[in-house]
DNA sequence: CTGTTAGCGCTTTCAA
DNA sequence: TTGAAAGCGCTAACAG
């Protein structure tokens, strides 16, 4: 019952060696019926638990790994997290969940102490150009996955969202509607994801033949304010779009509050849809429309080829696609909006 | 470079002992300036980094910590995990953050884990009463904190919201408008603030002289759907509740759409207010009335306090103050409500 | 102030 | 199939 029972108290009141118990315990070699029995007994009735740190040391596996999330509170993050997390649970892996608050500083905190801790693998949504200590993980030949986020410069398989499909998704279905103002509310030039969905909305606005205003392009920082001063920025000017497209949850409801203010009503007088879905997102007035990936796939798959790179594996970089859950908040149609605010 | 660098190399470049270079590395005893600065500068060019692990397995401390929430993905709790994770790496140490998804089998394996890999202290908002894994901790005699929630029989320190106050200030805030009947929303019983809570909310309508009616009182999960189902119940009943006190964010959020699909406008029709602030509830429409606690206070709180244990300290549980936030879904006025649904 | 020497609890040869 | 023994990388006496 107490907790500092080892090994060598086990294989004494089972009057066998210690090499014998680790045997048993282990499992992997070979052992005799009897001993196997004794042993076990033994371990029970002494409520022997196994003490990871010292088998981590002398096998050089720690059944460890790193998760590097860039905001737990970010819903999507939890989301991602806990599909890792659940996956890593049925391998018996434990899972080092720590937070890098979308600073590049504390992540190279978190990668050093995951380094120090001597985990088998670690997962990150990377940020940043890959400086500092991505570089050193690359070096120690730590095991590495990519989610949600590239890097560019990294040979890492990755597992992330199909972002140009989902801008098309999007921007196909604001068209349809009728809109050719579209206004575009982006995530930082610093992180993949900024990047890539930016250049897929320059495609698609340029493949349905939409208006490629540079006026109606906004950059934010994946933080609910951004997106506020990025609403404000794209409702002032003097044709303001019909509709808005933000690339991120956070974003959108800092973009939906400022549309609010400003006395507007999405859906009707403007349309809205965000990247991401999020559990609530339904329960907004009018539920918002989104493009959305599976975040807990995401983590899921993650951890799946982190496990497989640990094993000695190859693993191949997914790619997951994203679909469209239309709701009230792009109902809006253009000459609707037009007719409410002609000139503002 | 090599990440697998040992002391015993750096000792080496540095033409010293291993005893020395770890003094120097550690800190801990005096040593001579040159060798200190000899050993520095040879564990840089090495690129020598510690081995946490076999660390822990010497000095018997790990440096790790466990937390384990509830939910993850529930905002509440990654708001506590937050502050938590935040304090501890303040103090060097690491946060082993688990998720025991509202499960107990699933609490009971990860507490097995943190037990397993030896952590120095264990955070726990627990549920359930008390029995498997939670007794083996006390047995195992780690350090423990409650946050959030406690277990009847456990004489461990915690850190938890007054619940009590926090449904005071909800009850008079409404009965201050009018409400006689308030419908109540509760957590299950099984968990401490469900059982807090309800047994706060009885005192409070009886302080106020309100309509103890057992029909408007109901329990969910803490889970969305449950909240739906309560209001439902609710609002079904032939003289409803013109204002709803729900115990927990997720589950107001459900309330919230089922009042909603009932074609009732909240902050007119009904007022309600919900327990836990969530950064997004201001941008609902109409933004919630609260109860809130600063869930990242709690967080912080319960690692300074486990931090203190395991320093040899005592600690002296916490109980942190909750305030009203008034927004606009509680401004509904009871005679307005039963204009709108006489007997429905 | 520093080198030497035992281990921490476990796994893994190597013989028997 | 098993015991004995040698460490994994580090810290903590203990002499000097």
């Amino acid at each position: 019952m107490d907790a500092t029972v080892t090994l060598k108290d086990v294989a004494a009141r089972a009057g066998v060696s210690v090499g014998t118990a680790s045997r048993v315990l282990s499992g992997h070699s070979a052992t005799s019926p009897a001993a196997r029995e004794r042993v076990r007994a033994a371990a029970t009735e002494l409520g022997y638990r196994m003490n990871a740190r010292a088998q981590a040391l002398r096998s050089a596996r720690s059944h460890a790994v790193g998760l590097l999330v860039s905001d737990v509170r970010n819903p999507f993050f939890a989301d991602i997290a806990h599909g890792a997390e659940q996956t890593a649970l049925a391998s018996s892996y434990v899972t080092l969940l720590a937070n890098a608050n979308e600073d590049t500083a504390q992540q190279d905190t978190y990668l050093d102490v995951f380094l120090t801790q001597r985990v088998d693998g670690i997962i990150i949504a990377p940020q940043g150009e890959g400086r500092g200590d991505l570089r050193a993980l690359e070096q120690a030949r730590v095991p590495l996955v990519f989610v949600d986020r590239t890097v560019d410069g990294f040979d890492v398989p990755s597992v992330t969202a199909d972002n140009a499909q989902g801008v098309e998704l999007a921007v196909a279905h604001l068209a349809e509607q009728g809109h050719t103002r579209i206004g575009y509310i982006g995530g930082p030039p610093s992180v993949s994801t900024g990047r890539a969905r930016l250049s897929a909305f320059l495609e698609s606005i340029a493949r349905h033949e939409l208006d490629d205003d540079p006026a109606l392009i906004t950059a934010g920082d994946f933080r609910r304010a951004s997106g506020g001063t990025a609403a404000a920025k794209l409702l002032a000017n003097h044709r303001p779009p019909t509709a808005l497209l933000a690339a991120d949850s956070l974003m959108a409801v800092g973009a939906v509050a400022e549309v609010r203010r400003r006395g507007l009503r999405i859906g009707e007088d403007l349309a809205l849809v965000a990247f991401d879905d999020i559990e609530w997102f339904g329960e907004l007035d009018p539920p918002l429309t989104v493009v959305a990936h599976d975040a807990r796939a995401l983590g899921a798959t993650a951890m799946r080829l982190l496990l497989d790179v640990i094993n000695g594996g190859t693993a191949e970089s997914v790619v997951l696609p994203m679909r469209l859950i239309p709701r009230r908040s792009s109902s809006a149609r253009p000459t609707h909006t037009a007719a409410v605010h002609p000139s503002v």
